[in-house]
DNA sequence: CAGTGGTCTAGACCACATG
DNA sequence: ATGTGGTCTAGACCACTGG
């Protein structure tokens, strides 16, 4: 085993361990080189490692710092996100980071059955789940469908309320599809992670009882942090 | 932006543009260094960016080679793998690595529904679209449901010809868990990426028309090589 | 200001693959 | 034997952060 590996292991044991816990500040780049009697490159081959697993975070100027072990969480689809993450007895809060205005692409306004430059609410949103920023979410609604959007979201953070508050008490997942894919500059920055770092991507569609499309939602998660369970599909198959 | 960040960039839009074709062999790592005017280091750093996008295979001793940009395909739960791809107009081939015994351990014992120790087959298939490593699968069976498994299987490497060669004719898949992770050594080798690069899991298990689970099979997909899509819950939720 | 991570240079040795 | 990627050393300068 090469020496970057070493050194990879002997610290992901100690973040596992609690030897260094979360929040915990590494001892800086150099210390580690004196500790293990390598230079640089090797200690910072072994960090980047860790950085990508999520298991910890580079501040420049500052310090790596523990993120702690990306506890896995299930998300089972067709259940709110807070009853399919609660049962493990996580905290779950929301940070909503932004509501704008924006015109509709094409990429955007197919899926919402929206004509071009059609008036788009974007909502962007961090999930903390214990304090760690865990899932980084973008929903957009057809602004026609939501007048006064901004007050009513505003007074709980809840888009439920918004939905309630406009006679949709019932309504759908369409359709959620799942990818993969590495962190932008945004991305990493809400959720703690350096840029590039692997990421996994959730998008769904919410559909009223009429059969409108009234919201399209996508997000993403570090790629260790969230395993996806959907029930079993009625047909027959092979694969 | 860095000087490998820039290295990175031509070489991706290269690949992406044709310049370089699928299975040709990159510049040595030491010419690269002369025609950009920088170390290994800065190129090797470049050069890992696209490996772990899976746009590149280094191979010790020998260069590195294109994989070519990894097209997405759309995979839909509860059709047939063949048919989930086949639209794209994809040639999918299917490569038998392996066909064991294995003695149930606790992990596959419970999702299976057996005893502990109980025999289980143990197949370990790798899909190739368009020539190209994309699926690598493991498919764990009962033994006791399907004697001569070998046999049946090897005549067209078909496992929907081994259920229906036992009556079973209906079947269906209970659940599909969605996760992501590293490579092990075992998984690069398969599907020609570097060990660490990121991957997408995915896993389900099929129960015959009686509710007995007769398959467990997971497998692992280069991390933008794949987008799943499910169809629509039934009932109403928040997220 | 001193310390941190981010980046880069200019070498070196190794194991491996190919001719 | 040569060239390849994989790894490592021993420095260096930068931008950023915090006291």
């Amino acid at each position: 085993m090469s020496p970057w590996q070493r050194i990879y292991q002997l610290l992901h044991q100690d973040i596992l361990s609690g030897e260094f816990k979360r929040g915990a500040r590494l001892p800086s780049e150099r210390q580690l080189c004196e500790r293990f009697g390598v230079t640089r490159m090797t200690v910072r081959r072994a960090l980047g490692a860790l950085q990508s697993e999520g298991l910890v975070t580079a501040r420049k100027g500052t310090g790596v710092f523990v993120r702690g072990a990306p506890s896995t969480y299930q998300i089972t689809d067709g259940r709110r996100f807070i009853d399919s993450i609660k049962v493990h007895g996580a905290r779950i809060t929301t940070q909503t980071l932004s509501i704008t205005v924006e015109r509709a692409s094409a990429r955007h306004a197919e899926p919402l059955g929206l004509r071009r430059n059609a008036e788009i609410i974007l909502v962007k949103r961090l999930r903390l789940i214990d304090e760690q920023p865990t899932f980084l979410n973008y929903k957009r609604l057809p602004s026609a469908l939501f007048p006064r959007f901004e007050e009513i979201y505003g007074e709980r953070q809840s888009i439920h309320d918004v939905y309630c508050h406009h006679g949709i008490v019932n309504y759908r997942r369409t359709e959620t599809r799942i990818s993969g894919g590495f962190a932008s500059e945004e991305e990493a920055d809400a959720l703690s992670l350096a840029p590039g770092a692997p990421l996994l991507y959730s998008s769904h569609l919410n559909e009223d009882n009429s059969g409108s499309i009234i919201e399209f939602s996508c997000g993403c998660w570090q790629l260790t942090a969230i395993e996806f369970v959907f029930p079993g599909a009625s047909s027959r198959e092979t694969e």
